[in-house]
DNA sequence: TGCGCAGGT
């Protein structure tokens, strides 16, 4: 353990004045080098306040002087959110005004600003209706580095962009690691063979962090941090806690812990408040991690990798790291995606680690030896190589760029995966046989913000008379499994299911809950709670049908709903309706009770969430696939009729068989 | 047969 003793440590305002910031120092050399670069790389470390003062510099300077805009792209919506806040302070003016931010649900802009954050994600759908982005005059990628695939997909467009954009400004914001990689990409293929970029260092401000190491690995990292919490409490210094977790159960149950055991610590004594924090949270929940402990009391704060960049939470002092965090994998052979845990990499640990040393000296604690920590790969594999393309490429093909295996990937995406995801937007019809997207219904599957499988089923929808229903389910399998409650009771949980059941399957069941709750449960506050519904969850199902409608009316579909056949019962025209969409995730239940998908070769088991757990079924399709430990589950489940497949399918069907 | 989605639209 360290010698020194915190108490006793200088303890700075939270709020330095920005001219303090190591970045103001480089103010004039930034500006030069911004002005006379199409492409600069910025190497901030974490607290050099690169992110919070570049856009404000430039705005100065006059980049925003004929009408256009400072974009900042950031991997996270918290991210996004929390910076613009502060900018904001800063600027002196009202959120949304000069200084505004824009993320799914929420656009918090107005015609005034200038400096706009946002996710990375949304600039890429900007692009959708403005090609060349001709609003920014300049755009900065913040957290480059994470290689999130958006922001790869960004990185290209925006190399594609400049050619016809030369007064275009980009700013990259990374790590040291990669910062030559980023150059380089952007000088290959100048023509003019002329640098197209500079490299700036920013140095950080940040205080020594200790890094502490167990002895040996953990068998439950769970339980360590839980213990760790409480060991730092009772001998360290004040400080809040930041503990890394890989999801949303663990967070959940560490939560609980600390809480049980808090109300054992003695009285008098400091108290101890554990506040989770990842994705599924709301915004307003996600918020109260940010606001300032009451007077002797310790925050700890239990966080997905959310936490890991950007988002800076004033007050932390201790990190626990569990070494782990959770990352998609896809396998090409069967289609199947997961979500697994896996060690971090080196870059993602110092990341973490780094998270202690924002406003004075910090520990790390991190649950594994120091032996496992050399052993850790330097970095992590970019995302672009082990998802499924699918959503991607038709994104490619919509922003008008045809030939997507000669697109300029940062990393080029594996073969394979490249073949899978055309093949697929193949079946579906997005593409044509020349690889080309479709239209209407290639074009409108792209900007629909849903999967290609469930934005090809709300296309088909008005033909089947059943729009206004599938646009209930689309947005309703797009919580993805928190539409329950998950804590409590499991009979009451499994009484609360059976309520809403409908024979045919998972979908229909929650289009029963959905339905339900729109007109009982957004009046009546006991409705949720008696029947073990997440109200939030839920009040986010109706944000996402509202976006999914606009889209649907935009293309002129919310008229033709009269195209029923009226000899079809309405859930038989839902169960084709899906058919024409996830027809490549059929699969058999088998006598056994377990299913074998189409292409056979993976038994998958029903999730013990849906319907098909415990009813017989012949043919199904499924929303989705979950691999978690041993076995692979499929979840939201529909009995569909063999004979669908062939009628709606037929090509992916002689394909395959 | 008994479980949950990291992050983004």
């Amino acid at each position: 353990m360290a010698d020194f003793d915190l108490n006793s440590s200088y303890i700075p305002a939270l709020h330095k004045p920005s001219a303090l910031l190591p970045v103001a120092k480089h103010r004039e050399s930034l500006l030069f080098l911004i002005e006379t670069n199409p492409v600069t790389i910025v190497v901030g470390q974490t607290g050099s306040g690169k992110t919070t003062q570049i856009p404000q510099f430039l705005e100065a300077a006059g980049w925003c002087s004929d009408g256009k805009i400072i974009g900042i792209t950031q991997p996270r919506r918290v991210a996004a959110t929390t910076v613009a806040v502060r900018v904001a302070e800063e600027y002196g003016c009202e959120l949304g005004k000069q200084v505004g931010y824009s993320i799914r649900f929420e656009d918090v802009t107005s015609a005034v600003t200038s400096i706009k954050f946002m996710t990375d994600g949304l600039l890429i759908r900007e692009a959708l209706v403005d090609p060349l982005l001709s609003r920014y005059s300049v755009i900065m990628v913040d957290e480059a580095h994470e290689r999130s695939i958006s922001t790869d997909i960004l990185l290209g467009l925006l190399k594609k962009i400049l050619r016809r954009r030369p007064e275009l400004r980009i700013i990259i914001s990374s790590a040291t690691l990669q910062a030559d990689e980023f150059l380089r990409f952007f000088a290959d293929g100048d023509a003019t063979g002329s640098q197209p970029g500079a490299i700036i260092t920013l140095e950080g401000r940040t205080y020594p962090i200790d890094v502490l190491y167990l002895e040996q690995a953990t068998e439950d990292y769970v339980e360590s941090a839980v213990s760790t919490v409480f060991q730092i409490h009772q001998k360290e210094a004040a400080g809040d806690i930041l503990v890394f977790l890989t999801g949303r159960e663990e967070i959940d149950s560490a939560v609980q812990a600390i809480e049980e055991r808090s109300a054992q610590l003695s009285q008098g004594s400091s108290r101890i408040v554990p506040l989770p924090l990842y994705a599924g949270l709301t915004t307003e929940q996600q918020m109260y991690v940010f606001e300032p402990a009451a007077a002797n009391t310790r925050k700890v704060i239990l966080s997905t990798n959310i936490a890991e960049a950007s988002v800076t939470i004033d007050g932390v002092v201790y990190v626990v790291d569990c070494g782990f965090v959770k990352l998609r994998a896809f396998n090409p052979q069967t289609s199947i995606e997961s979500l697994t845990v896996t060690p971090v990499s080196k870059a993602s640990a110092q990341q973490r680690a780094g998270r202690a040393g924002r406003t004075r000296p910090g520990k790390c604690f991190r649950l594994y030896s120091e032996d496992a920590y050399q052993s850790l790969p330097d970095i992590t594999a970019p995302e672009i190589q082990r998802s499924n393309l699918a959503p991607f490429i038709l994104q490619l093909k919509a922003l008008g760029i045809d030939n997507v295996v000669r697109f300029d990937y940062f990393t080029p995406p594996p073969a394979e995966l490249m073949l899978r995801a055309t093949e697929l937007l193949f079946s579906l019809g997005a593409l044509d046989e020349y690889a080309k997207l479709t239209r209407p219904l290639g074009m409108r599957m792209a900007e629909l913000a849903v999967e290609p499988m469930m934005a090809k089923t709300l296309l088909s929808s008005p033909a089947f008379g059943c729009l206004e229903e599938m646009l209930s389910i689309a947005a309703m399998t797009a919580l993805g499994g928190s539409v329950f409650y998950a804590d409590g009771n499991k009979k009451q949980l499994d009484g609360a299911r059976r309520r809403f059941a409908a024979e045919e399957g998972d979908h229909l069941t929650l289009l029963n809950i959905y339905q339900a709750f729109v007109t009982k449960g957004k009046k009546e506050s006991k409705f949720c709670h008696e029947n073990h519904l997440n109200y939030k969850s839920l009040l986010r199902a109706v944000s996402i049908r509202g976006q999914l409608r606009r889209y649907l009316e935009r293309f002129g579909l919310t008229a033709e709903i009269a195209s029923q056949n009226p000899a079809i019962p309405k859930a038989e025209s839902i169960r084709r309706c899906l058919t024409t969409g996830f027809f490549a995730h059929a699969a058999r239940m088998q006598p056994d009770g377990t299913f074998l998908n189409v292409a056979g070769g993976t038994v998958l088991y029903a999730h013990p969430s849906s319907l098909m757990f415990n009813r017989k079924a012949d043919w199904v399709i499924f929303h989705e696939v979950i691999e978690s430990g041993k076995k692979t589950f499929i979840r939201d489940v529909t009995k569909i009729e063999k004979a669908w497949l062939l009628e709606y399918a037929a090509d992916f069907y002689q394909l395959k068989t």
